[in-house]
This record gives C-alpha cells, structure tokens and sequence, in this order.
DNA sequence: GCAAACTGGTCTACTAAGTGTACCAGTCCG
DNA sequence: CGGACTGGTACACTTAGTAGACCAGTTTGC
C-alpha cells in the first residue's frame, strides 16, 4: 500500500499532456500560481512536481521567466509516472481494449443514451470541426466524444473500465503520426458515427466505430510500431 | 485532486472483504497488528481506520478481545467507500463489462498464454476443487483465476481495465445468492475452459467464458435484482 | 523607455497523516 | 493460574501539504 503523494500526481498529469501535445515542445508552461489553482493545490506541491520535472528532464526551469516543455521523448521516466507495464504495451494493445470496451457501450448507448447526451455529442462534433487545424485540441475533443459515449451507456462499470485506461490513451500520440488531412477524416466517422446512434442503428454504427478505431493502427509510425519512443527505467 | 489518505484505503479494502464475505458477519477480524503487518501500515493507522468502521457500523469493537464483524448490509456507506456510482449498478452492469473486458482478453490468451501461466490457471482450478465447501475461499480463487487468464492475453491494457472493475466483483456477492452446489457447476466450466484454451480453441473457449459470465446473472436473488442491500448516502 | 504586472525563488508558521516504540490493563486459553 | 494476546493510550518524530508573505529579475503594455 504506496502511498500515492499528490506531487507525484501532478508530475503524471504534466508528462501525459506533453506525451498528448496538448503541451508543445519548447512552449511555455501555465505559470506555478496557475497550476496550483488548476489542480487547487498548494504552490509548494507544484513546485515540487516541477522540480523532479526538470530532474528527469522533461521541462527546463527559467528562473523570473517560466517553465519550458523539453519533451518526453528523449527522458528516461520512472515507471510510476508512466502507465502500468507501459513498456509492454504497442498501440495494438489499445485499440483493442478500446474495441472491447468502447463497442460494449456503444450497444447500450444505442438503446438509451440521452437527448442530454446526444447533444453534448453534437455540440463535441462542432467543436472538433472547430479544431481541425489544432491537432492537441482535437485529439482532446475526439478522446472526450468517446468518453461521453460510454457514459451514455448508463453502464458505471464500463465507464470506470474506460476510464483507468484513459491514461495509455493519452500517451498513444506518442506511438502515432496524425497529419493534417487525417483529423477531417476522424471527424466525418464521428459525423457518421452520431448519425447512426440518433437512427438507433446498432449494426451500422458498431461497424462505423470499430473501424474507425482501427484506423488509429494505420496512423501508427510503421517503422517504431512496437517501439515507443518513451522509454521506461527500472525505478 | 483530492487526497487518497491510507486509512480511507484500508477502510474501504474491509468493507469490500466483509461485502465479498471473505471477512464472515460475527468472526473477529485479524488483530490490530496483524492487520499493521499485512498492509505494511502502522497501528494508529490500521486503529483510524477501524474507529471509522465502528462509526460506519461495519465492526464492533471490544475492548481487550477483538474487532467484530457486523455486516455491510444494513451500513450506510459514504460513497467514497464503494465502487464509483455503485448505486447505479446491477449485476447485469458487472457481468457486461467483464464479458467484454474477458472476452477480448481470451481471443489473445487463446494464441499465446505461457505454459507456465497454463500450469497456474490448472493449479487454481484444483485449488478450487479443495475449497468447494469455502465459498469465500471459493470466489476469491475464482476472481483469481479470471484475473490471471486476463493477465495471459499479454495485453497490460486489458489487464489494467480489468483490475479497474475489481471492486465491483467484490462487491457482486452483495447481489448473488450463490448456494451450495453452484460452485461445482462453475468449477466445471472453469475445467471445461482450460481443456478449450489449452487446445487453442478459439471458439468453444469464448462460449465457454460467455455462458459462465452469463450464468452469473441466474444466481442474482429475482426479489432484488436491482437492488443492492449495500446503500450509499450522500457525503 | 519606463512602470506595472508577472515570473520563479525563498522563507515561515501551521496542520494532518503516518511511523515506531513503549507500556497499560483487561481477556482468553492451555 | 499464568502467559500470551487483545485493544487503549501516550510520546517523539518525519513527511506532505497549506497559506501567506516578500524578493529580485523579466516581460509587456502604454
């Protein structure tokens, strides 16, 4: 029974933004008194976390000026910043526990999801059509529509599966090489995807969901497939 | 980012032994520092824990002789003691998740499980033949069988979403009425499982594990299918 | 160009959680 | 009946985290 130190949480939430890209490389960080009012802690936790950051090189501390993104690709992480048994896993291993998980819901979604929630769908479909040209934002956007989606299916359980899976999610930009061009692609699935739950088509949107998260595969960079460019050390 | 203190850890690990029946209504806990000793803790944190339980009405505590186990039944327990939304799920909820979570992790285990996870899987089920009359004991070995065939497919993904709708197994014994007799027909299946991965077949394997999830379901109590005896209270 | 706003760096006082050790007085069982 | 075991209590100590203040460089807007 670990304890697990908020400091520590903070430094995992930090590294999965720079693996997702929501925080870009050689770009500022919110400032300290933003962070701690972000995750309503205290200054000194997030300095900590920042400090250990910068140890394991993954930001550069400017003194008067602000805290810079290095990167994460060429750090060595902790295993526990990084997801469990993180070295093990290939973007294969994702899109199948989110085929597992994802088209489960989307059967119950399809019988009794929401006006509520149908609409939050649409409303994230706009959003991302917003955000073609912000490839962080709209990966953020695509990752929250399916997050929805299997909370509309009334089912707590899948959703808490969904949910502590989350994190490889995050780190699976790591693994792919979107380009422009391809997110107007994911949006029309999503686009077609919607549709066919608003028609209560189970077949038609099952097979438009599978085969949109198997596209994620063919994102993937072919030449590291089963190599991720973050690396794990022992401690 | 609230803080997961330890106690609160401990806490809600003793609600989920005495819900799981591995901890019997009316038996003594183990003592204070046996229990310091299996979860590494010290006493006056094992000693927070246990007064919050008295508080909860989960334990009694007497005074030089032992800490009593009053049952879960009637306790209304904060929410933040249970599995998240608990109050919205039924068996039906536990059983659709682990089937889609199990099954997919069976199509992998199915083409690469290790021998020596093969030999583990076959000595749990003889274990289990030994515990028939111990239903705690039986489900526990249970879980762990399914966990370790989870583990067997290799895909850490799965195993993390598995491990994530842990508690909530647990917790099932809450809603089934498994009686005497039962578990010889689920160690069956178990048998019946482990011939099919252990020829590689992919298909009777999979029918196997979806009719003895399913079978889950038939061993719920019809008068309160959809009602938990566990209650959770606002705070 | 300069002043105000903002940045990280430092310090202090405080609280809560958890450790580790020790000793007490009842209870239980061989 | 005595020793081992039980929960109850006290104490000194460490660590994590909070909350506030002030400093000295940077940045930025007027």
């Amino acid at each position: 029974m670990d304890r697990d130190v908020l400091h520590n949480r903070i430094i995992r939430e930090i590294i999965a933004r720079v693996a997702s890209g929501s925080y870009a490389v050689h770009r500022r960080l919110p400032a300290e008194r933003a962070l701690c009012a972000e995750f309503d802690v205290a200054r000194g936790t997030v300095r900590k976390a920042l400090a250990t950051l910068e140890r394991l090189g993954v930001v550069r501390i400017k003194p008067n000026s602000g805290v810079y993104v290095q990167g994460v690709a060429s750090a060595r992480l902790p295993r526990a910043f990084l997801p469990p048994d993180f070295a093990r896993v290939d973007l294969t291993d994702i899109v199948e526990a989110r085929k597992a998980i994802e088209l489960a819901a989307l059967r119950r979604a399809v019988e009794r999801i929401s006006p509520r929630d149908l609409r939050r769908l649409r409303v994230l479909a706009d959003r991302m059509e917003a955000a073609l040209h912000d490839l962080p934002a709209f990966l953020e956007l695509d990752l929250t529509f399916h997050q929805v989606l299997v909370r509309a299916s009334g089912n707590a359980v899948l959703a808490t599966a969904f949910e502590a899976i989350y994190e490889y999610h995050r780190f699976s930009a790591v693994y792919t090489s979107q380009q422009e061009g391809e997110e107007a692609e994911a949006l029309a699935c999503h686009r077609r995807l919607l549709a066919a739950i608003e028609k209560g088509d189970v077949r038609i949107s099952g097979r438009v969901l599978g085969r949109h998260l198997d596209a994620i595969n063919r994102y993937s960079a072919p030449r590291r497939a089963r190599a991720p460019t973050v690396r794990a050390v022992p401690s």
